[in-house]
RNA sequence: GGGCGGUUAGCUCAGGGGGAGAGCACUACCUUGACACGGUAGGGGCCACAAGUUCAAAUCUUGUACCGCCCACCA
């Protein structure tokens, strides 16, 4: 079929169609009205928590950010949903300025037309027709995910309400007096166009060289007669209006105030001092170009120099510079430098690699350029947006963030907001070029208030990133209604942000500035920047690299679960996410372990009988106490998203405890006529259902297709299917939760019993697992037994020693043997309460106890803390193999002793370590040599 | 040039002041009525290096090396 193709070579190729069992139930949910605002239960009813997705896009699909970055989005709201809480994640797409642009430019040419040739509004028309063709791609795929977001109200940074905020913004920080439009070096793409943000630049390395020109001094200075200056860029030498030297330079002191004749242009420009010069660098002589550098920019300022402007918006040379003028900048550059050359001033050329800003979209060399551009005033932005984190109204997950934040915010510096493109949020400036009337208006403006001649409108468009900012609160009704829009009155701020480091500056900071402004309030409390997703080269996934992974592709061979999970499950603290494929196999197959269990479950619940779980036997005991300390470590967990702990808890807990011990000790429990089988059969229901509720976050389809499952076969009277949905009904009446409640309304119910019911029955039966309640970690501490913890670990330790002397010495499981263990007369009573479950689980068929049992003959012996197991060994028993292991045992051991026998002589270690410390030490000091005793008896008898 | 992160089993990575962990890979056994995308039992590591703090360091501090990311005005 057609997965043979992509399919990596070793990969098993089962060709579930995860999609087909997937898409139903998405479908439910869609049908059952769970993806909008929910309602609220318990004791959160009240609060709203609200998350806006990071909009991906238009020109995007999915990639492994966006997978990994929704699966945590959707892991907080749905086990928020599930708390309780007024759920809602807001969807929507960014028209993404120069990305559409450029693709839709590249699809018209290929057409055979430019831009230029349509025209605007015929292009912008196309810009939408693009993203109606191609713009929802994203949103299906966040779908097959299983994000629940709202879908039936997805929206678009063009559509008129946030056209409508974007224009208020502008208009009430031009009011303000923040917005102004200015003349100042820009990063200028001759290829494109326009200007581009400095963070929307890119730097690669490249050869380059120093080239040390001569500029003759007009007058000689101590019998010097001309400077050097060091330029990677001498063609911008033709708008040289000066040069510069440190002030703490004191060899050129005396150069400061005198003239030098600047070679090709014959024009007079000044020596100057400026504390941005470093001495250390080339000459210490600074050519300065203030129409083409920022920094030379800032000099020319200081200095009153004037601007010349040497390039047009192509980077030609300009008419007035004789030969030069209609050169490209390449060309300019090889002509100035072979007149220099020509004229005997061209000193030397070193090679000198160095950064060249350019244009993320074309790679085409930025131009710094001196145009005219608007800005936004950051200052007073700024100031409140770090005051917001530094007092904690925003916190920072991880924290060390915040620190990053605070930085960009420090440095950051007026913002070019103008881009001269088409296809995004036209700048609402009217100028009347009659009497010189301009204004940012609301509504447009086709004649001029003061002297009613026409108006026109400035041509370029708002930078992606100024719409954008407005995000949290333009898509909750902020433009129409203001602050009392229900949404912004009621569920405002949202709760957590959710964002890949790269915008943290770009996007979040000014979200918190413009929300800061606009609405008074942060636009969210914790910001999660989770980790960069990198290839499986540890580099950046990018398709010139080649090593990129398609989300797609991994849904189809380890479905939404099986990607989700394994994506979580490798989100630790810090660090870069090396993709690793390998994970999502070991998380498909966890998923695999879950549905196995859940069908075991479910074949043993014939005759159920609906009642409260009660923990009867120490297994019983210990895994309701292993369940209440699950969800207390996954709550901090969640609460600190920490995800990778949240699945590895998970991992552990059902395979490794539940499956691996529970269901196995379960066996025996559910023959039929087996007089706890129904008490059996609802603490499994009632662990099983515990554990899809904890799951469905990270999980949210197996889960909820086991839940339908769970629901039906506990279901007392057989409901009707009814004709809902697609085979995905409930019947609601009779589902273990309701019948729990039931139960515990009845009164006369155990501790036990309303703990359960408390736990997870929902105020009202949920038909599905998406909208039931999260269990609460309070009531189920009821179920915290740390004696049962103890006990069933020395069963466990017991049974696995038993297991590794059949396995050392060749004895099947199914021969029975006998066992003896030598153990104080606590723990003998400890592990008799455990007679039945060690003996079936060990396949014994006598099990002893003594604190005087005496190593029977023929016996191996494995050493538990204080407990000595004798696994009799009737067969054929290899002597020598058994004393090499006690030998190496008895190295381990005496390593041990000897370690910590220095420890415990050390005076200052009894002195200052803490009296728990030196206690266990001293204990294990004492196990360890009566262990050692015990080894060197062994050894003697086999000797 | 600044800042941050990483260096732990063959591989990919958790953990984190007092007995080295997981998954994969590997070895042996097991097709047992949930699961071979499985089970049981194993083998495998002076936790990058060096100094320091401490009774005690894989863990804290500082430094070094290497890998990676982010920011920056070196003409």
């Amino acid at each position: 079929m057609a997965d043979s193709n992509d399919a990596g070579p070793d990969k098993k190729t089962r060709g579930f169609d995860y999609a087909a069992s997937e898409a139903p139930i998405f479908a439910a949910w869609e049908e059952g009205g769970y993806f909008g605002r929910s309602q609220g239960h318990g004791a959160h009813a009240d609060e709203a928590y609200t998350v806006v997705i990071p909009p991906p896009n238009i020109t995007g699909v999915l990639h492994m950010g966006h997978a990994l970055n929704n699966t945590i989005q959707d892991a907080c709201i749905r086990r928020a949903r599930m708390q309780g809480y007024r759920t809602r994640w807001v969807l929507g797409t960014d028209h993404a300025g120069i990305a559409t642009q450029t693709k839709v430019d590249k699809k018209l040419a290929d057409e055979g037309v430019s831009r230029l040739e349509v025209g605007r509004e015929a292009f912008i028309e196309a810009c939408f027709d693009w993203y109606k063709e191609y713009g929802s791609t994203i949103v299906r795929q966040l779908k097959a995910m299983g994000c629940s977001c709202d879908f039936e109200h997805e929206h678009f940074t063009l559509e008129p309400a946030y056209v409508a905020a974007v224009r208020k913004a502008f208009v009430d920080w031009y009011h303000d007096g923040l917005i102004f439009r200015g003349k100042r070096i820009v990063n200028w793409c001759p290829h494109c166009e326009t200007a581009i943000a400095d963070d929307e630049a890119e730097y690669i390395d490249e050869p380059g060289h120093l080239w040390y020109l001569r500029y003759p001094l007009t007058e000689a200075v101590e019998g010097v007669e001309y400077i050097v200056v060091a330029t990677t860029r001498p063609e911008t030498m033709l708008g040289d209006t000066g040069v510069a030297v440190s002030p703490k330079d004191g060899t050129k002191s005396s150069f400061v105030g005198h003239m030098v004749r600047l070679p090709l242009v014959d024009r007079e420009v000044p020596v100057f001092s400026d504390f941005l010069v470093d001495p250390e660098f080339g000459t210490g002589f600074v050519k300065v170009t203030p129409a083409h550098d920022a920094n030379d920019n800032a000099m020319g300022a200081r200095a009153g120099l004037e601007v010349i402007n040497i390039f047009d918006e192509k980077a030609t040379v300009v008419e007035g510079f004789g030969e030069f003028s209609g050169m490209s900048r390449e060309e300019a550059r090889q002509a100035v430098v072979a007149r220099f050359d020509e004229l005997g001033l061209l000193d030397r050329v070193e090679e000198h690699p160095h950064n060249v800003m350019t244009c993320y979209r074309c790679h085409t060399k930025l131009e710094p350029w001196l145009s005219e551009q608007w800005f936004v005033a950051v200052d007073r932005l700024k100031a409140d947006a770090a005051r917001a984190v530094e007092e904690g109204a925003v916190s920072f997950y991880p924290a060390r963030w915040r620190q990053v934040y605070l930085d960009w915010l420090h440095n950051l510096k007026d913002w070019c907001i103008s881009r001269q493109l088409w296809w995004g949020h036209r700048i609402p400036i009217f100028m009347c070029d009659a009497c010189g009337w301009e204004d940012a208006c609301l509504e447009d403006m086709s004649e001029c208030p003061a002297c009613g001649a026409s108006v026109r409108q400035d041509e370029d468009v708002l930078d992606t990133w100024f719409s954008s900012q407005l995000w949290p609160f333009a898509t909750l009704g902020w433009a129409q209604e203001g602050m009392s829009a229900p949404e912004l009155a009621s569920a405002y701020p949202t709760q957590v942000l959710s964002t890949a480091r790269d915008i943290m500056g770009l996007w979040v900071a000014r979200m918190v500035m413009s929300s800061l402004y606009f609405c008074k309030e942060v636009p969210f409390r914790d910001v999660i920047i989770h980790p960069t997703v990198l290839g499986a080269d540890g580099k950046p996934m990018s398709k010139s690299r080649g090593n990129g992974v398609d989300p797609v592709r991994l849904m189809q061979d380890y479905g939404a679960d099986g990607m989700r999970f394994g994506l979580l499950m490798q989100v630790t603290g810090t660090q870069d996410l090396r993709f690793n494929e390998e994970k999502l196999e070991n998380s498909r197959n966890f998923v695999n372990k879950i549905r196995n269990a859940a069908r075991f479950v479910l074949m043993n619940l014939e005759g159920y009988q609906p009642g409260s779980p009660e923990p009867l036997t120490p297994a019983d005991r210990w895994i309701f106490s292993r369940l209440a300390g699950l969800v207390v470590r996954l709550d901090k967990a969640f609460e600190s998203y920490e995800f990778g702990e949240v699945a590895r808890e998970l991992s552990v807990f059902f395979w490794n405890e539940f499956c691996d011990w529970y269901i196995e000790l379960s066996k025996g429990r559910l023959t039929l006529g087996s007089p706890d089988r129904e008490a059996c059969q609802r603490n499994l229901a009632f662990v099983l259902d515990v554990a899809l509720r904890l799951l469905h976050p990270i999980m949210p389809f197996v889960t909820e297709e086991i839940y339908q499952d769970l629901q039906r076969a506990t279901c007392s009277h057989h409901a009707s299917p009814s004709s809902e949905g697609a085979g995905l009904s409930a019947c609601s009446d009779a589902d273990p939760l309701a019948s729990a409640s039931q139960d515990a309304t009845e009164g006369a119910v155990g501790l036990d019993g309303s703990a359960w019911s408390a736990a997870i029955a929902a105020p009202l039966p949920q038909p599905f697992l998406i909208g039931a309640s999260w269990p609460d970690s309070a009531h189920l501490a009821a179920f915290d037994d740390p004696h049962a913890e103890r006990a069933l670990s020395l069963a466990i330790a017991v049974v696995s020693s038993v297991r590794s002397a059949r396995a050392r010495y060749g004895i099947s499981p199914r021969t029975p043997l006998d066992v003896v263990i030598k153990a104080d007369s606590q723990d003998c009573a400890l592990l008799g309460e455990q007679q039945q479950l060690i003996c079936g689980m060990a396949n014994l068929e006598r099990l002893s106890l003594a604190p005087d049992a005496v190593k029977p003959k023929a016996s191996r012996v494995s050493l538990i803390g204080n407990l000595e197991v004798y696994t009799i060994l009737s067969g054929l028993v290899d002597f020598e193999a058994e004393q090499a292991r006690l030998l190496k045992d008895r190295a381990a051991a005496l390593a041990d002793v000897e370690r910590l026998g220095k420890k415990l002589a050390n005076p200052g270690f009894l002195a200052k370590a803490a009296p728990e410390v030196i206690e266990k030490d001293r204990t294990r000091h004492a196990e360890l040599e009566s262990l050692l005793e015990r080894i060197d008896a062994q050894l003697e008898e086999i000797a």
